[in-house]
DNA sequence: GCAACAAATGCAAGCGTTTTTATCTATCTT
DNA sequence: AAGATAGATAAAAACGCTTGCATTTGTTGC
């Protein structure tokens, strides 16, 4: 007694149709008669029929499955991301093949590869840089992809994200204006262009404006984690810096708690900005005053963008930026 | 010139062998000469030959492919999970679909019927109280089923989990030991036999232990979010608790802050201890004391068990409770 | 009542693999 | 040297569905 499936053919043969009535059946197509659609309909409910997606994915060329990659799933702000593309691709009838594609353990090619193997019908890319081969590999799959709060210099493929050199400028002026001379960039890698460039060069564009030098030693590049956070408070301080921009949340919860665990008075002595504006940055004290990014929009942005690409329908823009924000907490003077 | 894709087929014609041979090659079945192996491997090399995943799954009636139901993808607990679930999958060659089934948004039933409809090889189910109809739905399928940190009463379903009764219980018990005869339990929904059932019975035991009586209106349900801790707070000191036992860290951290901000000392009148031992934790001042679970272990350990179900092993044990303990921090006082 | 047309249905060829069965080809045995 | 045996390979039938095309049925107008 093997698990017995009732196919396409039981329902059609059972409702003494076609194969081909059935389908259209399921698939809502709008030319068959009421009533065969109500006599398969019936027949469908008394066998307990259920469509074969993976069968239907090889018929149709359509796997109504799309690839999403995350670097790390633990990471409030991708899966802040995570769960807007979640609620839209659901809304649109997808399922989400989930790999995460970590730095070090999985490497974004393989990834990549068993990802498009299972045929998904389009793809969102979170994190890391974009480096040629697996950009090769994208052109090579004919595979429409978005970024999410992810960036491509190059624009060449989708991305939905917020102007990180405007945000970052604005954050930097607001340290300035508050009377900082010396404000550290704590950051994550610089490899990745949304650091490396965007960011940077909001930072460093503000400078300019207030007639700051840009000194490199106040750049602090390290990874994203609580822990990196901690750890790089001393080397901060060290540095002479009375402020900090950091790019994101879980650093700079790690960070402000590297300080205030030192006696540091926040934001008396020290003031700091992050980038998230997850929840974490409500849950610790001081709380946090960040950029805020629209991230379950993001997410949900992007996959409404892949949407439409999947339907070939006209984009009009597939490099999107989505309003920021500031939101002033506690780990800034007020201005 | 449409996405022209390269089969099984053109590799056999090319390489002057079968489709059977080709296939053989791919599948790193041994009954092939090493010679014809190395043409065919040259061959798929050449034309850049890349199996079809989906064509593969009809064929064969395994996916590779495991879908995991998930509650809440930014709740840490269960990316948590998530994270070891994936590595394992990985390790194994699995991918994974992903569906989160929050309460009320995406209907539990829904979300399952179109994973299933996927054809996965199996499932691995996060959260909430499984119900009459999502069982029929599962038993139905003959999918093999692991619950990660998620409980099965009737245990007939695989699951990997801690031992609540007896974590709480200790909880509890160390509660007791500092002095408090007042002690809150803030719970998630007290449906989910989780709470409902296993650490509701660990507190109940640990208070009849210390012959204190049971008192219902120290017992506060609300949902797992900063916000739900938040609002919580006035209601249980008001209730004269002078401890707490919360079964969530998103929920105890704002327990806490909702205390803290209203300027109760902690934990010098008032202990908390947390459940999950989550960064959260340690994000916090002062830091959450807190049940100890293996939360990567929980997810890698159920994913493994669902390989070995999945490869019709022999499982010697379904049920799995893996180690808990207590870490202490600084939300309770030293004992 | 019949031609002309549109709507509904059926037929059957795929989709790209795996897998069973059969066929071949070496290699041993004695 | 012939028969036996095991290992390689080939042939072809699934797998469960979609879809283009052909055919049938039903409708409409005159």
């Amino acid at each position: 007694m093997e698990k017995q499936t009732i196919t396409i053919y039981d329902v059609a043969r059972e409702a003494s149709v076609s194969m081909a009535t059935v389908s259209r059946v399921v698939n809502g197509n709008p030319n068959v008669r009421p009533d065969t659609r109500e006599k398969v309909l019936k027949v469908i409910e008394k066998l307990d029929y259920r469509p074969n997606a993976v069968a239907r994915g090889l018929a149709s060329h359509r796997t109504t499955t799309v690839g999403v990659i995350i670097p790390d799933i633990t990471n409030i702000f991708y899966a802040s991301l995570a769960r807007g593309i979640n609620d839209v691709a659901t809304m649109y009838k997808y399922n989400i093949i989930l790999a995460s594609a970590d730095e070090g353990k999985h490497k974004v090619n393989t990834v990549l590869e068993s990802i498009l193997a299972k045929q998904v019908d389009g793809l969102i890319y979170m994190g890391q840089n974009i480096d040629d081969s697996t950009r090769k590999e994208l052109d090579r799959s004919k595979t429409p992809v978005v970024l999410a709060g992810t960036v491509d210099p190059t624009a060449k493929i989708g991305s939905v994200n917020i102007d990180y050199v405007a945000a970052v400028k604005e954050a930097t002026a607001r340290l300035i204006a508050s009377g900082n001379q010396h404000i550290a960039f704590v950051t994550g890698p610089l490899n990745d262009p949304i650091n490396g460039q965007y960011r940077l060069k909001g930072y460093q564009a503000a400078l300019a404006e207030a007639k700051i030098a840009y000194d490199e030693s106040l750049v602090f590049e390290t990874e994203y984690s609580y822990r990196a956070g901690e750890a790089v408070w001393d080397a901060v301080k060290h540095a002479g810096a009375t402020a900090a921009i950091v790019t994101d949340d879980e650093l700079a919860v790690g960070f402000l708690n590297g300080g205030v665990d030192t006696g540091v008075k926040i934001p008396e002595d020290f003031e700091i900005i992050t980038s998230n504006n997850t929840m974490l940055t409500e849950i610790v004290r001081p709380k946090l005053t960040s950029i805020a990014q629209p991230l379950y929009d993001i997410g949900a942005v992007a996959m409404r963008l892949l949407t439409k690409m999947m339907n070939k329908e006209e984009i009009d823009q597939n490099t999107i930026l989505l309003p920021h924000s500031i939101i002033t907490r506690n780990s800034t003077r007020s201005k």
